[in-house]
DNA sequence: TTGATTTAGTTTCCTAGTCAACAAGGAACT
DNA sequence: AGTTCCTTGTTGACTAGGAAACTAAATCAA
């Protein structure tokens, strides 16, 4: 009997399952402060390297520049970061994040600890850190370098 | 020092980033055969049980009544998905694949195969095992049973 | 220095979802 | 039967992102 394989034999739906109920409720949880998943992995990206142009943030997201042209500005529209005209070059700016965004970050952080935790927890330390160390290997060999967002 | 945690130190930051990268490459090998993922996602659900009411395909897969709407319009209009009136209840009526439609399924079944393995292909037998079981586990634990399509 | 090419960012159009309002049929209660 | 409530599916408004056209500025080449 030759069989079709069904949606579940497959590892990749699993993980698609799990990761999307994961981001979802990450993006329950970061409503309450009223910012989206992508917000948060762009204020946490900022954070690292204040002031950045778009065009980094977009390496470092990997979204398009028109994306991150929108979701910089609903951010800006929010209050939680600002735009600086570059003195070198006319055409470019940087971004920042605003007192208000930054003050954001270790909340928004703590979160994230929780969704992680929350999710995770049930697992072993043992099967925490195996799962832990083999996403790790399958982004390496992908060469995923950068913060995925939805 | 109360450092603030990086994305990349939770678990579901990566995971979402290889699940990302699996559907990705996943939907690039299906658009060959003029399929999104969802799609055939829809399509193999049907598979198992034709024919089928929508509401009940929007359960499977967890998708709002009116995403499977659209779906499925673009599915017959595609000719890979038909409609049949209801007898009994005058507002329903039931999807089924065409034999066009049929006809796909183990072509892009096959292309599923040959995603899982071009992703979990470079761990060891053990460690894809051990991913696979972990993901069941979370998935159970969640009571996660739907199909997840994006 | 001027013309061509490249780069930075924005904007427009498209896709694919959600959510909420809706129409219409069915079911249940009196 | 008539009223109310529930269920089925569709539709429209909205959201978030990608792709590509576009603008303006910088760089490079002759």
């Amino acid at each position: 009997m030759t069989s079709v394989p069904k949606l579940t034999d497959h590892t990749g739906y699993w993980m698609r399952m799990v990761s999307n109920a994961v981001s979802q409720e990450f993006a329950r949880k970061v409503s309450g402060e009223d910012v989206t998943v992508a917000e948060w992995s762009f204020m946490r990206s900022l954070y690292d390297s204040e002031p950045t142009p778009p065009s980094v943030l977009a390496k470092k997201m990997a979204m398009t520049k028109g994306a991150i042209s929108k979701l910089a500005e609903r951010l800006m529209a929010k209050g939680l970061v600002e735009k600086t005209e570059s003195q070198e070059d006319r055409r470019a700016h940087n971004l920042s994040l605003t007192t208000e965004g930054r003050a954001k970050i270790p909340v928004l952080a703590s979160l994230a600890d929780q969704n992680d935790a929350d999710f995770f927890g049930v697992l072993t330390k043992e099967e925490h850190e195996t799962l832990d160390r083999i996403m790790r290997v399958l982004a390496e060999k992908r060469d995923l370098k950068a913060t995925p967002v939805d």
